[in-house]
DNA sequence: CTGAAAGCGCTTACAG
DNA sequence: CTGAAAGCGCTTACAG
């Protein structure tokens, strides 16, 4: 330990710079080390700190798509919520691919402070021996003893239908997500059941991954088809895939909201901004972040977390998309 | 250590989860211990692991934004070449903040066995001492002894302005990225510079952060002044602003690329599929990510790399936005 | 208030 | 081929 010439001692260097120094060391020797940690320009190793303290300072968020805005402010709201004790550090799967135990358990030979995982599969809980605080992130359909904070993604998709049988919709085609993930199911169950209780009637169903081209092109071939069975509202499972429909509307010339109403999820920053508005349910990303990382801080600190699955709900957006007034 | 145990000797089992096994330990141990490991769950402590070794088996990125399909493209080239032998993290900075010394400081007290830095400042490059290997991507403008790889964005520059004078516009604007990131800067002198040598002249100049709603907005304001001035193409700093004008054009009326060109930057995924499509400079960044893993690679295997700075070159991508034939 | 000592979980020469 | 031993850089009771 270089500190140690510098200054006078070898433990009391390890209190110093831990800020245990509470009625332990005189203030001369805090001064003395002080001088000696900036002239060296010393820093804890932190591979010797964790190991002697049984476990490291990193939080290790695991998250299936990070080039995704929805993500950025999940983040940070973590951040936010984890404070600076704590090291955050991403670990990306594959994109589009939900984070597997294998991916983990890697990650849990650098004896992480908590892990934060993503949009965990339902193999994932199963076989996951979770060693420490750990708080699940968007569980969607998962049902697990791990503190998980989640949104209330049933509640919106109700919303949504009851936004469209008001506007007089009767029948309308559902642009689903072809990434298996729990969320986009229960997305479309929810619709689905409450709207048919409305008189609203999923005609025809057709799936794209999350990018705009690829919805456009899944919108593009079943679009003669939905025509034809009367669809005058197109719901889809995230606001990129509404994006493409919103685009390919314009190439082929269908006008929105006149002839077609579209709707998405998530509402993500462009949603704002697009021509039509996009009508969505807004999900609080940044406050999902903000309690996952308040949760874990409690688990971290050896508390337990007062309620352990969290809900948030989401709130309707109404937006040009779906304006009524301009229809015949 | 538990797997002793179950097995017969103590140093023996770290041969055997080390994989030294070669001539040194009997088949019959090398099976006793693998039975103990599995029967055990047991995986190998990081943290004493790599405390022993003198570093750990992490590479680090460091990026300022990560949502951004383009860095999803660059991590995945990353992870490509780095090997499953070393995990890979991402420390993100805030949105838009470019990395600064005091992020790196902790994270080096991780021992990572590398580091990869992703658009660094001056100011960083200056004060950090580096300690083992790294290698820095996208530093445009900036000088560094530091291995790089970077994107000849200057030469994409030129080829975009060669475009547009050779379809015969005249007076152009310059949409400009808010952050202060050298390669923004370098796109737009290079762009300067190379047009006016062609009788292009940037008669106007405008700045938003890289969002689609603010480039809109930005656009927007300063249009009815551009086209004042004559201004029959807008040349932007990035794909996303791009997005923007195309959007406000979409809206206000302005016929692209029939009344105005639009071109981009990067060439993100939707600029193939939006409409028009976008001409724009193709950015390879996969690959950008695939040779930087490769030179960290060496880096930390104790080799030399051959060559420290390396440069990708971008392509000219024309598609309808810049569609001359379109004009009147 | 302070230092000597043990120990965190591994790895790596070093004898046998 | 195998085990005992030292050591990686820290922290934390424990005597003084």
């Amino acid at each position: 330990m270089v500190a140690t010439r510098a200054g006078v001692s070898a433990a009391t260097v390890s209190l110093v710079t831990s800020g245990k120094t509470a009625g332990r060391v005189s203030k001369e020797n805090i001064a003395k080390v002080a001088a000696a940690v900036d002239e060296l320009g010393y820093v804890v190793d932190g591979l010797g700190s964790s190991l002697a303290k049984g476990r490291s300072n990193i939080v290790i968020l695991v998250a299936p798509d990070v080039s995704n805005p929805f993500y950025a402010k999940v983040i940070a709201g973590i951040r936010d919520a984890v404070g600076d004790e704590y090291q955050l550090l991403l670990s990306v799967t594959e994109a589009g691919q939900t984070p597997e135990p294998e991916d983990v358990k890697n990650l849990l030979a650098l004896r992480p402070a908590g892990l934060l995982v993503e949009a965990p599969s339902a193999r994932f809980l199963a076989e996951l021996r979770s060693t420490g605080p750990m708080v699940l992130l968007d569980t969607a359909g998962i049902e697990s003893a791990a503190p998980s904070v989640n949104f209330d993604v049933a509640s919106g998709s109700r919303m949504l239908a009851d936004h469209l049988g008001e506007q007089g919709h009767r029948n309308v085609a559902y642009l689903d997500s072809a990434t298996g993930t729990e969320t986009f199911r229960v997305r479309r169950e929810a619709f689905c059941r409450h709207a048919s209780g409305l008189g609203v009637d999923v005609v025809a169903t057709a799936t794209s991954t999350i990018d705009v081209g690829a919805a456009a092109l899944a919108f593009a071939q079943d679009w003669p088809e939905w025509a034809a069975k009367g669809v005058t509202a197109v719901v889809c499972a995230t606001d990129t895939h509404a994006y493409g429909v919103l685009q390919e509307a314009r190439v082929v010339g269908i006008r929105v909201p006149a002839e077609l109403a579209v709707t998405g999820f998530d509402d993500l920053p462009y949603s704002a901004t697009s021509n039509p508005g996009l009508t969505t349910v807004h999900l609080p990303a940044m406050e999902m972040g903000r309690m996952a990382g308040k949760q874990l801080r409690r688990l971290m600190e050896g508390e337990e977390v007062a309620v352990a699955q969290l809900t948030l709900n989401g709130t309707l957006v109404v937006r040009g998309s779906t304006d009524a007034s301009a229809r015949g």
